[in-house]
DNA sequence: AATAAACCCAACCGCTTCACG
DNA sequence: CCGTGAAGCGGTTGGGTTTAT
């Protein structure tokens, strides 16, 4: 009965400007821990789990309030969150002035707005299916070779046609990022950098290039991440993200993926990696439109026409948010 | 101007981990 | 060891705000 009218005592919902100032004062006296001794101590009506959230998320100083997530942060929350998958809080660590809370708004508000653009993007236009194939296996092939100097050559230059990479070599990871003003056929970009200087405790090493001739106009994150624990790094052996082993079901037929063999589905879900690779954001404040950067893409990777030859046209039009030619 | 859709984010819930008696 | 409570974390929800139609 006690412990019935103690949670009937607990108030939940939005909190008052009195009650955060309340808290301010207890963690000012207290610091921040002990938080159920505030409605034991009779301070606050709220349970000790209300009061840290309310402290960590939205109290505690530095946070960035109010302002978006900068392109940077982006970059850092899909490097990261390819590492070490949802682990949001882990992820925060690296965002100063970020909580878990926010990455985690963060991420599935940009996972939903990718969804929504996946399905605005599949309106049907069937003269443009069954063309993948034609203009892009050079392209393809020049990604690939330039992965695997890449491999080889690490802190010096190389000449290809990828302007951004990043390299975490202790997540045996490497996130190529290829911006859209890089798409120009026979552009190529010197790519070079050295490792920054790292503190192993603190960070982990990671080597990161930018472009020394462009500055993209879309910035990361478009990325293909694959393990460096492959002998040979080839596009049509990239394991894939989950959100790609996902794709299927984005698709809207869920035994998509088990239709195709392994290596059909490998290339798919890669190429529907670049789809939901986007940076959305900068990517629609450019003004470009998807049309072009479907383009891009498709000189990524090569489709073959095989893979669609046993697909209803169902899945085909679905497929169509998946970059394709239009030549 | 009205409405719907999308976006944003605060706060809750349930589960796991950890510390302590 | 075991039980218990606190803390921490990730998933989810719901409501307010903004944007598009």
């Amino acid at each position: 009965m006690e412990r019935l009218r103690a949670q009937e005592d607990i108030k939940k919902g939005p909190w008052s400007a009195e009650e955060d100032e309340i808290l301010m004062n207890f963690v000012k006296e207290n610091g921040p821990g002990d938080w159920s001794s505030i409605r034991s101590k009779g301070l606050l009506p709220r349970t000790g789990k209300s009061c840290r959230l309310r402290w960590v998320n939205k109290l505690q100083p530095n946070l960035k309030k109010g302002c978006k997530f900068s392109a940077e942060e982006e970059r850092v929350v899909l490097e990261l969150q390819a590492t070490l998958g949802n682990k949001w809080a882990a992820i925060a660590t690296y965002l100063p002035g970020r909580t878990d809370n926010d990455v985690k708004n963060f991420w599935s508000t940009r996972q939903k707005r990718l969804a929504r653009i996946l399905r605005a993007s599949s309106q049907p236009n069937r003269a443009h299916k069954h063309k993948a194939k034609a203009t892009v296996v050079n392209e393809a092939s020049t990604l690939q070779a330039s992965v695997s100097s890449f491999n080889q050559v690490k802190e010096t230059s190389l000449q290809c046609h990828i302007c951004s990479c990043f390299w975490s070599e202790n997540a045996s990871a490497i996130n190529i990022l290829p911006p859209p003003d890089c798409l120009n056929m026979g552009t190529a970009g010197v790519i070079s950098g050295v490792p920054p200087a790292v503190d192993e405790h603190t960070s982990p090493p990671q080597l990161c290039i930018q472009s020394n001739n462009h500055q993209p106009s879309v910035s990361p994150p478009f990325g293909i991440f694959f393990s460096t624990e492959q002998p040979k790094p080839a596009l049509n052996n990239l394991p894939l993200w989950q959100e790609n082993q996902d794709f299927g079901a984005e698709l809207g037929e869920p035994n998509f993926m088990g239709a195709l063999t392994q290596q059909e589905s490998l290339e798919v879900g890669n190429m529907a990696q670049h789809n939901l690779g986007l940076s959305l954001d900068e990517l629609e404040a450019t003004g470009q439109n998807f049309g072009e950067i479907n383009d891009y893409k498709d000189k990524m990777l090569t489709i073959p026409d095989t893979l669609f030859a046993d697909l209803s046209d169902d899945m085909l039009d679905n497929l169509d948010a998946v970059p394709r030619s239009s030549s």
